[in-house]
DNA sequence: GCGAAATAACTGACTGATCAGTTATTAATA
DNA sequence: TATTAATAACTGATCAGTCAGTTATTTCGC
């Protein structure tokens, strides 16, 4: 041991920033139950008491956790919100390859999952991600349908219905890449499967007259 | 307290189908850390013994669990995998009404979130799903979407993307009930989905002269 | 500048509750 | 009465949360 290296660092501010990071990593890996406190802790340098120095309990270092994932995607939410006037064809497009973009780069695919597997537990945490992210999203991309519609450049149906055909398969990608490629799956590309899909369902949503 | 009444049946042969029957339910609402043994078991009408009187442990209850819901499932995909000669257009029709309703009226939908959830924690159920439902219905639907392209029918592409297309929003749409609909969200009527769905998939997927 | 005193970030051993799994015992049935 | 399904009280391991003490850093008197 070299008797002059510091125990420990006093770095209040970066403390919690990175204790979030490191507990994304272990929640996203083991789920809320299976956690352990002081995996967290050895994951972010620090001992289980610096913790709850900065945390009150487990629950509000997952909330943390959660919540963090939450902010940068309500502005694309907002992005997709924004009226587009253009024709719809090219809203999707950009929007899709943004959001492949995103999930793919980012850890919230392990956010996902772990909404999905503890929603039971934490219906407060279920309602956040519902109203701020899940029903923002869906209800933006219905309002953009409608307006097509309403321009005639889409065919009738349910504008709900057809904003969950349009992201779902991203998302059941996203949970294949989470749930099934670690025991050997054969991976899907998110950028493949979202040009694909648009591409397909364009072709069945927009008018006659209305193809690019 | 009526005397006469005996304190216990001794039903052997019953008991395992009613513990696994209590334990998905269990499970299914709290996930696997998180249910207790004694829940399960108080569910189920027996004491925490009897449970380890059929099962070795916690985990092993949990499989029969998980794997209980896999056996009448694997019946869908055989008969998906049987080489359908007729138009992709009623293969997918049969097919895609068929998995909504049985999605709809079994808890199927439980079961796929706790796999989701849980799959970090039991890599050998992952497996056991993706081995034995996931890649077999996929594959069974991208044979059957590579002949249709084979005899003209249907667009060039990934076929087994377009199978992912094809059921991603059935699983969305489940996960979205079992995730959100506690907490407040509007349910999505699974048969209304896939009916659309097929039906704007259908128009992107087929080639201009095999449109029904 | 330069120790000494004050401050507060941080540690890690401890505690109390929870719960999977065990076992000594009871009671239903053949 | 013999057999064994089933019980309920028990045990031991785990882990969230606590707190008395330790150490890095700042501040102040000189």
């Amino acid at each position: 041991m070299d008797a002059g290296a510091p125990k420990f660092r006093r770095r209040k501010a970066d403390r919690p920033a990175e204790i979030v990071s490191a507990a994304l990593a272990v929640f996203a890996e083991k789920g809320f139950a299976a956690a352990k406190l002081d995996d967290i802790a050895r994951r972010a340098g620090v001992s289980k008491g610096a913790v709850y120095l900065y945390f009150e309990t487990k629950e509000d270092v997952f909330r943390a956790v959660v919540g963090q994932a939450i902010a940068p995607n309500v502005a694309i939410v907002k992005a997709m919100a924004a009226a587009h006037p253009g024709p719809l064809a090219d809203l999707l497009r950009g929007v899709s390859a943004h959001v492949a973009r995103i999930v793919s780069m980012t850890p919230l695919g392990g956010v996902l999952k772990m909404v999905v597997g503890e929603a039971g537990n934490f219906p407060e945490i279920a309602r956040v991600w519902h109203d701020e992210l899940v029903s923002q999203a869906l209800g933006a991309m219905a309002v953009a349908i409608e307006a097509a519609q309403a321009r005639g450049e889409v065919k009738p149906g349910d504008s709900r219905i057809y904003a969950l055909q349009l992201i779902a398969p991203l998302l059941v990608a996203v949970l294949h890449r989470e749930t099934f490629e670690p025991v050997g799956a054969t991976p899907f590309d998110l950028q493949a499967v979202m040009a694909q899909h648009i591409d397909t369902l364009l072709c069945g949503l927009l008018m006659e007259g209305a193809r690019t």
